[in-house]
DNA sequence: GGTGAAATTACAGCTTC
DNA sequence: GAAGCTGTAATTTCACC
């Protein structure tokens, strides 16, 4: 059970600099937010061990890689037991056309995010790995007209209101 | 319209290897590819002008910030009209809860991906954000069991099968 | 692809509240 | 004593050849 990391402003906002860009220097951050750059690289190094921060990663365009169809796959998996689960979420998992894949309450158990080159390539996908499998009982396919990444993620406050935002929240492009 | 970009192998592998870690250094890329630093740094910069590598992000977690609970929420929005949505997408994006945010095909317009404290706080967010609001005619709320990260993202193959991995593709925990 | 300068990061010891 | 600052060494980045 991961446990919630007591962060005070100067945590917050270093973490919120650095979602906008995960790649801002220490002696930016410590410019902005108003500590030395050694401050900073103690701060992130603590982030790191707290486990606040799991890593960096790379956002990659897929169509730039020839994938510029996206849809979300709601899966209803019969019967729904854990010796036919595990093969599913493995083998899912390692498609290349997977991108996230959530295990969910409600009538869809699975929902995956798939990036495909074109129509014919997500029926290939749909058809082969996922209606073709025993277990699949269904599958629904959303297209993605358009996707929107959101702020950057802040602990709640007690109100349940937006946190104040510091040198402003504004969401990317 | 983002055009498909021609990658050779150097650039795959250095891609794939990114993806594991962003903060690999060119050292380390160029040992791994069997190219010079220099020469990696050239692709890369690149691969970021192409627009293949649109940024760095962070990669936290939620629970440790006090967001233990997620969901993802299926939106109808009555009428689907420009007039509408703007304002709709512009709130549902600037909402410290949101994650992740689609407007996609099929019954249900939007899919909003959300990290909240708990089930009371999950319950404020539906009724005051969404059902509150007039051009929502209906959310369906999917609790998130979990979640998986799924293996780098790559170029698809002409046969549509696996591309080859290289130095073992294998997706992260 | 290689080299060298500049910048960044890591890490020590010292200071402060 | 925990947290922050300053200085220094090691590493990384990056412009130029």
């Amino acid at each position: 059970m991961s446990e919630s990391v007591a962060l005070d402003p100067v945590d917050l906002h270093i973490l919120r600099l650095l979602q906008n860009d995960a790649r801002t220097t220490y002696r930016e951050l410590a410019a902005e937010v108003g500590v030395a750059p050694s401050t900073c690289l103690d701060r992130v190094a603590r982030l790191r061990r707290s486990g606040v921060i799991l890593g960096h990663r790379l956002r990659l365009d897929p169509a730039r890689l020839g994938r510029g169809l996206e849809a979300l796959l709601l899966v209803q998996v019969r019967p729904h037991r854990r010796e036919l689960i595990g093969p599913f979420v493995d083998r899912i998992r390692a498609l290349p056309e997977s991108r996230a894949f959530f295990h969910l309450t409600g009538p869809d158990d699975y929902l995956v995010h798939v990036a495909v080159a074109d129509p014919t390539d997500l029926q290939r996908l749909v058809l082969d790995e996922f209606t073709s499998r025993r277990e699949v009982a269904r599958v629904e396919t959303r297209l993605i007209f358009q996707q929107w990444e959101c702020g950057p993620l802040m602990p709640p406050t007690a109100d349940g209101r937006n946190p104040a935002t510091g040198s402003g929240t504004r969401p990317g492009s």
